[in-house]
RNA sequence: GCCGGGGUGGCGGAAUGGUAGACGCAGCGGAUUCAAAAUCCGCCGAUGAAUAAUCGUGAGAGUUCGAGUCUCUCCCUCGGCACCA
């Protein structure tokens, strides 16, 4: 039978239907907790179900199954397993759009998503798949919550939240639209009210302390954390004053305390800054009703730190003063409404000449300025007119205007100041965190709740381990209005665990960012009786762990906070979880739009936009299809809702297949970087496809046997394809251990027109079956299912899964002779070939006789020689 | 506002301090075809008649025989900011 007879056309459909099948039924990515292989735990950040895969989702576990198919291909025991973050606020408010419990679209949407993540062929272990919103997962977040309770690591206090005085209801940060309720559009109000927290600030020393030696992390994620945590060092002192409160008793035993890192400038202090909930504040609102009405104008608002930021800053001077801790000179206080009550002491020290907010603050109200610090570099003087950025300069100052202290650097000065007001008992050194402890309560019904029954009598009482799980009722269908579990008598009505007598639950819930912190521990073993069995050692710490930058800071650090909670808790040995992290870039996509007159913005999505380029290719002007009208061309930003520019990743995948969605993805850009829809490029990693197919599919006889090769019998033409199969592996193999896998597509491209480019006879055949075999393999963890299929029709009968991995062969590398480059000053003047054991006297003999060398020395004699084997020579003149 | 990342052809991107633009997309020209699609071949940073030369990696300076890469200053842009996940 001839090869044109059996010949066929690419058809994914059918071939990764096939393949997937099996995979299915050879239990091909069951990772077996007892092979005596290396393990290898490959782990992408669990997907929240919200309906369907966005291209973030395949994108990242694109890069995930990549790198464990090149790993198990590596002789690893391979554990790429996967979930659900299922818990969370997208399911209540499709609950409120479609009169559904939350319980019920969850399940589906992880149906249809599991069925999606099938369908791209990734290798998971299924066996081990875990839904956050299952009580056989959750109890053990209330296990353990209740531990931290016996442990002293959950506490309970205040915090400040947003509320929608309409709705009655808490609202998260997204639902708070320009300080308004999304729904209601009520102004919203900061509202105190009682929360669990965990003290992750016991272990902020060591979470701060682990990451320079963290090698696997990206430098960036380690310095947003390290920022984060934001350890600073300086001085809290205290502002002695006489004020009182209503018992005629002093506030605060006569004393404000701040904290400064600049404890240099105290000799410049104007005013002190108090939160509008500090004592003092409260006290002077009493007789002023021009101050009570700020206070209350400082409660409304978001609670974000970005609203607080932005904020317009304000003030009020409360009549009241303190005295100077140094001097003893009275000092204005004030309200400033960027001053936070529960951050620090919820009181500062003005210093207008040495903080640009301090000097705006300043020079809005008046107050005076007083400058304690000069440069010893060169500067213009200081102007108190205008901020300069030396103003509020550490490095190369003096102080000046501050008395005995004057003519100090800033270590000197501090150490200075802060002698003295320890021995007034007025101030000490001390260590701050920017980092706060981690509050869990959320008024919210979908979620895990929280293990608590309120009894009139004993308070506050833990559920006791035998009741547990406490089970989220499945029904419910929130209404926007409050949460709905504080209408289900049937979860409210309890017993005292500890007096038997009528009690009720609580009905707050988890932050989902518990599910989510230890959810890779529960893989390895999700139908353990216990939160974690033995089978956890075997595969934990996950080797790599692959998700979005936007997780750079929260997730992982309450994962690496809450692993070493567990291990306190005497449940693993290990400290941190991921040893290898890779940040995901975001994907992009063009945008359009029309502004309407009113300036309201609607977005068209790309597909039905068409745009006309100019003769180079470069886009000029675009057109809504539908009404044939013009449309603006916006920059290109991240796939959203809100720009109406997402692509549905199952079109792609209905139409091209798996593979080709898989090749585009990692083919478009590396890794760690955005990257960019490009419907074109689609085509083109298709169109490699088909060409890859065709090769082999067509050559089927030639391609059938693995004959081996003998060098000196080739001709130059195979030996130059060789050459190039050899070098483009080699570079590949360098590019799957660094994870860039857009250049082994690049390479594998290169292989593919290598051996297409060299003449398909007998006696370049050899050359053909290596080179066959190179590519399937070097292919297979990016474009699983075409590589396994035609695998099979090279005749090989072994799963190319359990196939050894290709090495690039020296000998095929060898080469005689070289191109050398020559430049005169570091310019290109000449290439030379030269034999590759040419030494060096011979290079530079021949690089001076070149035409063009002579030509650009003119006639000069050369005063150096740099010459660099087998590359280049530079010629100095 | 604070913190972090990124700027290289028309586009995505490639380059252990050593020939900038690999590989691909788009574009242009050609072959094949009744025609189209598909496929194949060639060209493809700018100026230029040019296989000459000059310029060219956001802008400016510096280190070096040599800088996209190292150092400093500036500009633009994107992401995170604790109740979105």
């Amino acid at each position: 039978m001839s090869d044109n007879l059996t010949a066929s056309t690419y058809n994914p459909a059918n071939i990764e239907a096939e393949t997937q099948q099996y995979w299915k039924e050879h239990n091909s990515f069951f990772a077996d907790s007892k092979s005596s292989k290396p393990k290898y735990y490959c782990l992408s950040m669990l997907p929240y179900p919200s309906g369907r895969l966005h291209m973030g989702h395949v994108r990242n576990y694109t890069i995930g199954d990549a790198l464990s198919r090149y790993k198990r291909m590596q002789g690893y025991n391979v554990l790429q397993p996967m979930g659900w973050d299922a818990f969370g606020l997208p399911a209540e408010n499709a609950a409120m759009n479609n009169n559904m419990p939350p319980a019920k679209w969850t399940y589906e949407n992880i149906d249809y998503m599991r069925d999606q993540l099938q369908k791209l062929g990734f290798a998971i272990d299924w066996s081990k798949e875990v839904a956050t919103c299952d009580a056989s997962y959750y109890r053990w977040n209330q296990w353990f919550f209740l531990k931290l309770l016996e442990k002293g690591i959950v506490y309970q206090k205040t915090a400040k939240v947003n509320w929608d005085p309409i709705d009655q209801t808490v609202l998260a940060n997204e639902q708070v639209i320009d300080g308004k309720g999304w729904r209601t559009g009520a102004t919203v109000e900061k509202r105190d009210i009682p929360m669990y927290y965990l003290k992750i600030s016991d272990y902020n020393d060591e979470l701060l302390s682990a990451l320079p030696d963290m090698e696997g992390w990206p430098e960036r994620v380690r310095t947003m954390q390290t920022n984060w945590i934001g350890k600073s060092s300086g001085v809290r002192l205290c502002f002695p004053h006489n004020i009182t409160d209503a018992d005629g008793a002093l506030i605060a035993d006569g004393k404000i305390p701040v904290f400064t890192t600049r404890a240099d400038t105290l000799m410049g202090v104007t005013f002190v800054a108090v939160a509008a909930e500090h004592p003092i504040a409260q006290k002077a609102a009493k007789n002023n009703a021009a101050l009570h009405d700020f206070i209350a104008e400082c409660k409304e608002g978001g609670v974000s730190e970005e609203d607080i930021a932005k904020r317009e800053k304000k003030g009020m001077d409360t009549g009241l003063t303190a005295q100077h801790p140094l001097t003893g000179e009275n000092v204005p206080i004030w309200v400033g409404n960027y001053v936070l009550m529960n951050y620090g002491d919820g009181a500062v020290m003005g210093v207008p000449a040495h903080d640009e907010r301090d000097f705006a603050f300043a020079n809005k109200y008046g107050l005076p300025i007083q400058q304690v610090i000069a440069s010893t570099k060169e500067q213009p003087p200081f102007d108190s007119s205008q901020w300069q950025e030396w103003y509020g300069d550490k490095e190369n100052t003096v102080t000046v205007h501050s008395g005995k202290y004057d003519g100090k650097d800033f270590a000197a000065a501090v150490a200075a100041i802060t002698a003295d007001l320890q021995v007034k008992s007025l101030g000490d050194k001390q260590t701050t965190w920017r980092l706060r402890d981690w509050g869990i309560s959320r008024q919210r019904y979908w979620g895990t709740p929280i293990p608590i029954i309120h009894c009139p009598s004993c308070g506050a009482v833990p559920v006791p381990e035998k009741d547990l799980p406490v089970v989220l009722p499945q029904d419910c269908v929130p209404d926007g209005s409050g949460n709905p579990l504080n209408k289900r008598e049937d979860f409210l009505a309890v017993d005292c665990p500890r007096c038997g007598q009528a009690a009720k639950r609580e009905t707050d819930t988890m932050d989902t960012f518990v599910d989510s912190s230890w959810y890779y521990f529960r893989y390895t073993c999700p139908e353990a009786g216990q939160m974690i069995d033995e089978q956890t050692k075997q595969w934990m710490p996950v080797d790599q762990y692959i998700g979005g930058i936007e997780h750079a800071i929260l997730h992982l650090l309450y994962s690496r906070f809450w692993t070493r909670a567990m291990r306190d808790c005497g449940l693993t040995d290990l400290s941190e979880p991921f040893d290898r992290l890779l940040t995901q870039g975001m994907v992009l996509n063009d945008t359009y739009f029309r502004k309407a007159d009113d300036g309201r913005v609607s977005w068209y999505n790309p597909d039905d936009v068409e745009v006309s380029t100019d003769s180079k290719g470069k886009p000029i002007s675009a057109i809504l299809r539908e009404d044939q009208q013009p449309v603006d061309i916006g920059g290109v930003e991240k796939m959203s809702k809100s720009k109406n520019n997402g692509i549905d990743p199952q079109a792609l995948i209905d139409q091209y297949g798996a593979d080709t969605s898989r090749l585009f993805t990692l083919f478009a850009a590396p890794p760690e970087q955005s990257l960019e829809w490009n419907a074109s490029a689609v085509e083109g990693a298709y169109r490699f496809l088909k060409k890859l197919w065709t090769y082999v599919n067509d050559n089927q006889t030639l391609l059938s046997q693995l004959t081996s090769i003998e060098d000196n019998t080739l001709s130059k033409a195979a030996q130059e394809a060789r050459f190039e199969v050899h070098s483009s592996l080699q570079q590949a193999n360098k590019d799957y251990e660094r994870m860039q896998f857009n250049t082994v597509v690049s390479a594998s491209m290169k292989i593919l027109n290598a051996l297409t480019g060299l003449e398909r006879d007998e006696k370049n055949a050899p050359v053909h079956q290596e080179g066959a075999r190179i590519l399937l393999r070097l292919l297979q963890p990016i474009t699983p299912h075409i590589t396994h299929s035609l695998w099979q029709q090279l005749g090989e009968t072994t799963d190319i899964l359990d196939a050894e991995w290709p090495q690039a062969d020296d000998s095929a590398m060898v080469t005689t002779t070289v191109t050398i480059v020559v430049q005169v000053n570091g310019k290109l003047r000449a290439t030379i070939e030269v034999d590759a054991s040419a030494d060096k006297t011979s290079i530079e003999t021949s690089a001076l006789a070149q035409d063009n060398v002579q030509k650009f020395m003119e006639g000069k004699p050369a005063k150096k020689i740099i010459i660099i084997p087998n590359k280049l020579v530079n010629i100095v003149i």
